[in-house]
DNA sequence: CTTGAGGTACGACTTCTTTCGTATTAAATT
DNA sequence: AATTTAATACGAAAGAAGTCGTACCTCAAG
């Protein structure tokens, strides 16, 4: 294997992956003027989680310019999986069903959102249906 | 105020808390002949836990036998709640929606699960439909 | 050539979490 | 009463995460 499994994020290599998911690839200048925190970061606090994050492969780096530029080396859909699944293990005993219904019963899903999310479950259905019919095959 | 913000539970004091959760009131000893973790866990690392999980306020304690009873002070779900509000803000930009699919896109969701979250929505759409009523009073 | 702006590298400090060793206390048993 | 057993309390070490200071490098402009 060479870079099968990349390591959890932290809190704060989360809050960097987000914005070199959000932005594309960056510099260390516009991760840091991009990050919104409650307190400003310094300068080289952002590089060092950034070199961090290349060590973990976490990010990549292109050095060919003086000002070296970092790109998000997990992609967003992935890591947002593994978080899920680790807080389902962590607290919702794997439970995902509970994890849902605890995520919904925030007051923060709006009636846009509620539809799409039926339209997930529907399309899950169909697939699940799909499965078991192979399954018998 | 008195109490009136816990803490966010670390790891191991999730994994303690699950625990006390599950069982009801536990002496120090029966949490960690309960807790199943990978590596076993001495009996003062659950104790010096737990008197840290006291100051915080996440548990109390009865003292008046020997061996202290410990019982969880914060519910299951208003920790669940906060744990899974926490994930949305830093990794789903507070989108539930996301969450949500993220979460039963995994494989790890059965169809009797889909249909009680599909109850649960038709429930929310009824409720946001009360509130909106109800805020313009 | 000198200087200064803007970059990288890296060590070190702080705080938080987890862990356990050791001292002490209290009860029960002999 | 003496001893053993089982508990609590507490200090402190080890590790991880986040933060920044400082040193150094490179290039371009004067």
């Amino acid at each position: 294997m060479s870079s099968s499994d990349p390591p959890m994020p932290t809190d704060a290599e989360l809050a960097i992956l987000r914005v070199l998911w959000g932005r594309g690839a960056c510099t260390v200048r516009e991760v840091q003027d991009h990050l919104d925190r409650d307190e400003p970061i310094g300068y080289t606090t952002v590089l060092k989680l950034l070199q961090i994050m290349l060590e973990k492969n976490l990010v990549t780096r292109d050095e060919s310019q003086r000002a070296h530029i970092y790109a998000a080396d997990v992609s967003e859909p992935s890591t947002q999986q593994r978080l899920v699944d680790d807080l389902l293990e962590r607290a919702f005993g794997g439970s995902a069903r509970r994890l849902v219904m605890q995520a919904l019963d925030s007051d923060r899903v709006s009636d846009d959102e509620l539809d799409d999310i039926r339209a997930l479950l529907d399309q899950l259905d169909a697939q699940t249906d799909d499965d078991s019919d192979a399954s018998t095959a």
